[in-house]
DNA sequence: AACTCTTTTTATAAAAGCCTAAAAGATTAG
DNA sequence: CTAATCTTTTAGGCTTTTATAAAAAGAGTT
């Protein structure tokens, strides 16, 4: 059985696997809050258990084993996001501290049954893909609105990263998942975006926003 | 903040208070399955957070704060029966095992949020009424079937143990709350009782079963 | 090859839960 | 009312989990 704590060292390996490929002891040490040595002796365990392959002194690997137990505790994590917002009316903003508790539930009848009533969904209310029963995630490859043109239509469709603020802060601009944003102008200097949406609208973004948004970048002309 | 394992000590002191008025360190440690020492240094611990009063070689007794917070676990495990029965189509035989899980979620809204979604209930799935969010209960006397006479009506309106093999059971015969049952005969001997009910339905169940189910007795005559 | 920086080893530690055996208290029978 | 018996608590210890600091070992660099 895996504990609170060994969920919570996956979910930083799967995280950290793929954002970097590479994950050393000291990066899941940072990850985590965690002092190394703490960390070296869980991934000696978790090498034990065939969850990740580790030699001294070498970067960490998921194994297949580990790969899995992860992804299925993403699953589980986002799963429930997605069941939060659609069947209980919850904000995007509020269902990720929510789900960081209900995810260490073991009960795979629930989280069945919120797969079936939500119809197999791929993705969670930020946009993240949701794994398969296998926990196998499929990557759809977004752009960045930071990475987009002044005269591009980009479609936001995931966010970086799930914190109450930064979800607060779009949902005070009203943007949501699904929103077209034309780019009006991109600062050089500091690389902030104006963008143009809805009815008139226009906010000016900072490049640490413009770099959290997700989507795909609909090329006009070209 | 209260442990998993606390919470099970306090769920179970609920339930023995309830049913005998005095708990003994040797009744909990029974109910729980653990051994007589252990539990007194837990119920030491509650003495001194103030969960219990308890005197050496004296019966429990749950505090106001102890009750309150027992009632609030209570209540997160019947509101989550609930639920999981009402929103989201489980069985009534499969939903005690998940509850036993979620009951210890530490997210307030979450469990407020199926309260409204629930409209407030005031029993759960097996006719167990929900503590109010000071974690009070209001008791209703059942009578028990094996109470009944001859010739009495009787409505199902809960039942004692929510074991799945005993719900199964129930399934099986087509039993669910709100049934009305007509007591054909009860053997002597055995306290056995005939019931009918339906459409030209007849069944025999045994006394330990009679006592496990709870509701009114709809006395016709007299 | 020696020095420095990083990572692991080793040795501890604290908390949570639980247990057995011994001691102390309560109860009951003579 | 006192001694024998039964019950409950005290004392002491064990295991697991998760973490740390200080010492040792390895890697990398000049």
């Amino acid at each position: 059985m895996t504990s609170l704590t060994e969920e919570n060292y996956l979910k930083a390996l799967f995280h950290l696997s793929s954002k970097k490929g590479e994950v050393t002891v000291k990066d899941l040490s940072n990850e985590l809050a965690i002092k190394m040595p703490t960390v070296t002796s869980m991934m000696k365990k978790f090498s034990e258990k065939g969850l990740v392959k580790y030699e001294s002194y070498k970067p960490l690997k998921l194994t297949e084993k580990g790969s899995r137990a992860a992804g299925l505790v993403i699953r589980k994590h986002r799963l429930t996001e997605m069941f939060l917002v659609e069947k209980m009316n919850f904000g995007w903003e509020e269902v990720h501290e929510i789900a960081e508790q209900i995810e260490h539930v073991k009960a795979p009848s629930f989280f069945e049954k919120m797969d079936q009533m939500l119809g197999h969904p791929k993705f969670d209310p930020h946009g993240s893909p949701i794994p398969d029963k296998e926990g196998k995630l499929e990557w759809k490859q977004f752009s960045k609105l930071s990475e987009a043109k002044a005269g591009d239509l980009f479609e936001l469709q995931a966010v970086t990263n799930s914190d109450t603020s930064f979800l607060s802060y779009l949902n005070n601009k009203n943007f949501y998942l699904g929103l077209h944003l034309k780019i009006v102008e991109i600062e050089e200097f500091d690389g902030s975006v104006v963008v143009s949406f809805g009815e008139n609208k226009m906010e000016v973004l900072s490049n640490k926003v413009a770099q959290g948004l997700l989507g795909e970048i609909l090329n006009l002309d070209s």
